[in-house]
DNA sequence: GATGAATGAGATTTCATTCAT
DNA sequence: AATGAATGAAATCTCATTCAT
C-alpha cells in the first residue's frame, strides 16, 4: 500500500521532516500549518512525525535553533579578523544582514510566529545568551580602548542587536516583495550605528 | 443574569467587548484565547460577540488600532513643543516609552500574538504610516537646519522607530518582571540615538 | 443543513445521550464504544457530547449510579415490612434479582466493563456504601434477636452483597443467552442464605 | 542490546514476555497497558511480540490460564486428602486464598481488565470447566453421603465458586493495602459456607 | 528468528460560527 | 438586539500491526 517504506536514518528523516516544516510554515505562518500538512509535504505517515518530534511546537523550535546557530556563527566570525572596531562593526552587521537574507522565513516564524517560537529567539535561548555575551565584550573592549563611545557595554549590544533584528524584519519580513530596500536599511543602519557608537577622534 | 440591561448602545457593547478581549489576551495570549472565554468574561452570550465583531482577529486589531493611535498622539505631542531637535527627539522617546508602559499587555499582543496580529503594528495600518510620517518630517526638517546628522531621513525614521519598538519589547514584553531594567533601557537608547543622529556642533 | 436544530431542555438531551450510550455499551461493551458511536446514536453532533458529558466514562458513571440508586432503592424497600429476618432476607434478594434483571446491561457494564466504571459499583461509591449499611443494619438486628447465626455483620454483610452479586452476574452477564437457569440460581441462593444465616430453632 | 542472546528458546521467549506482560498490567492496568510497553518491559523488539502472541489480549488470555490451571490444582489436591466433607470444604477455602493471596494481580486483570478477559475465568475457559465439576462432584457425593445439605449440586457449586471469587476480589482486588482484612474475609467465608452446606447432625 | 522504523486508521477533543427562539 | 444550544470541521495524538532488512 505504501509506496515508499523505507527505513531512512534518523538524520536524514529529521532533516526531512525539518525542511517539509519550513516549507510548510513558509506558505501558511505557524499557526496555519498543521502536521497533517508537514508530514503530507515530507511524504511520510501522520506517526512518523510523532517519532521525531513531539510538537509542531518542537520543530519549529528545532528550526530557530539553527538560525539562532548559524547567526551565532556569522557573529563570531566577524569578530575574529584582527581589526578596528568600526571594521568589525560593519562586518558583523553585514554578516548578519548576510544570513538574514538566506533565511527570512526562519525569521517571520521566529517573529511573527505566535507565543510558543517567541522565545527562542530571545533570552531563553543559550544562543541568544552566547550572541550577546561576543557583542557585549566586543563593545566592552572597544570602550577601553578608546574606540567606542562610553556606554554601558551590555545594554548597549541589546539594542544593537534589536535594532538589526528590527531591520531585518522590516527587509525581508514585513514587507513582501523579498529585497526591496533591504540594501537601503542594511546602509542605514551602518550609519546609524557608526554615528550611535565609534568614537571620533 | 443579574440586572444587566438587556440592550446596551453598540459604543458601549464594544468598549465592554474590548476590555473582555484584552483581559482574556493578557491573560491566555493570543493563541490561547477563546471567543469563549472573551464573551465569558463581558457577561454576553457567544453569539453577542458576532454582532459587534466578526473574528477574533479583529478585536485584536481593534485593540491594536487604539495603541497605535495612542502612540500616535504621543508622538505628535511631542513634536508640538517648540524646541530644539534634541529636545524633541528625547520628548519622543520618552513619550514612546510612558504608552509603553501603561500597554505592554497590546504590545505582546503585537508581537508575540500571532500572524494575523503583526501587520497592524507595521506598514500595513495607516496609523503606524501617519507615526513614520510624522518622524521622517521632524527629521526631514532638522537635517535641513543643520541639527541633526545627513541621512535618508525615511530610512532613519524606520530604524529609529523599530529601534523603539525593540526597546519597549525587550523593556516590557520578553522579560517577566515587569519594570527591570527599563529605565535602563530607555537610558540606553537616548544614549544611542543623541549619539547617532544629533549633529555635534 | 442539519435536519434538527432543536434546542432541548438539558434534562432531556442529558436523558437521551444516557440513553444512547447505554444502548451502545449494550452492543459494543465499554472499551468498544466510541463517542462517535454514542453521538450517532443519538442523533446529535460531535460537539453535543461534551456540552454535557466530559468523556466515555463520565457517562459510564452516570449510568451506574442510576444503577445503584435502583439496587438501593429495591433493598431499602425489602427492609420495609415489618415482618421476620427471614422474610425480609427472601425480599432482599427478590428485589436484587428484580432489579438486575431489568439491567442486566449495566451489570455487565459495571463488572466486565473497564478499569475504569468498576470502583462506580464497590466501595469508592456512596451509594454502595448505603447498602452496605444497611444491610449491616439488618443483620446486627436479627444476630441480637437470635434470628441469625452470630458473626461478624460487617462481614456477613459484604459476602452476602458479593455473592449476590456474583450470582446475578452468572445469572444475566456471562451466559448470552437471558435468563438461562436464573431462576435456578435465584432458587441456590435463597437456599443458601438460609441456610447460611438464618438460625434454626 | 547488550549481551542478550540473539536467539532463545520458544519457550523463553514466551516465559519473557508474559512476565513483562504481568508486570505492565499489575502497573498500568489492562487498558492502560500497550504492546510497546511490554516489548520495553521484555527487552525485545516491538515486531518480537507477534512472532509469540497475537494481541494483547492473547498474552492475558494466556496469563489468566495460567492462574486458572493454578487454582485448578489447589482445589484438587483440596479433594486428594481422605477426609470428611467439612475438612475438605475448609481445605478448599484455605488453598482458594492461598493461590488468590499470591496472584492479586491477575485476579485483578481478570475481573477489572476488561471485556475481553472476562470470560477466561469464567464459563468459557475449560479449566473453569473443570474445577466447577471438581466442586460439584465433591458436593454431589456428600450429599449422598449425607454430611451436606440437599440441594441442586451444580448450583450450590457456581455459587460457592462465585462467593470465594468475590471475597477474593474483596480482600485482594478493590481494596488497596493488601491483606487488611483478607484473614477475616476469609474466616467470614468459612462460617458462612459451613453454615450453609454442611448437615447438622 | 529478530528487529524496529514506518504506517495510517481512528479516537478524542476543541472551538469558531450559526440560527431558532 | 440578545441569546446560547447545537453544530461539525478539523486538529492532535496514539498505538496495534506490518514488513524490509
Amino acid at each position: 500500500m505504501a509506496a515508499r517504506r523505507r527505513t531512512e536514518s534518523e538524520p536524514v528523516r529529521r532533516r526531512q521532516l525539518l525542511a517539509a516544516a519550513r516549507k510548510v510554515f513558509r506558505e501558511k505562518g505557524y499557526n496555519g500549518a498543521t502536521i497533517s500538512d508537514i508530514v503530507r509535504e515530507a511524504g511520510v505517515a501522520q506517526g512518523t512525525f510523532y517519532l521525531y518530534y513531539s510538537s509542531k511546537n518542537a520543530v519549529a523550535v528545532s528550526l530557530l535553533d539553527g538560525l539562532m546557530e548559524r547567526m551565532g556563527a556569522a557573529v563570531e566570525s566577524a569578530m575574529k579578523s584582527d581589526t578596528s572596531f568600526d571594521k568589525k562593526l560593519g562586518s558583523m552587521i553585514g554578516a548578519s544582514f548576510q544570513v538574514a537574507r538566506q533565511n527570512a522565513d526562519l525569521y517571520r516564524l521566529a517573529f511573527i510566529g505566535a507565543d510558543e517560537t517567541h522565545p527562542e529567539m530571545h533570552s531563553e535561548s543559550p544562543e541568544h545568551a552566547s550572541i550577546l555575551n561576543t557583542v557585549t565584550n566586543l563593545f566592552s573592549i572597544a570602550i577601553d580602548a578608546g574606540e567606542m563611545e562610553a556606554m554601558d557595554p551590555e545594554i548597549a549590544a541589546r539594542l544593537v542587536i534589536g535594532l538589526l533584528q528590527h531591520a531585518i524584519i522590516e527587509a525581508f519580513v514585513s514587507g513582501e516583495g523579498e529585497s526591496e530596500g533591504s540594501e537601503q536599511l542594511e546602509q542605514g543602519v551602518r550609519v546609524l550605528l557608526v554615528n550611535a557608537l565609534v568614537r571620533r577622534g
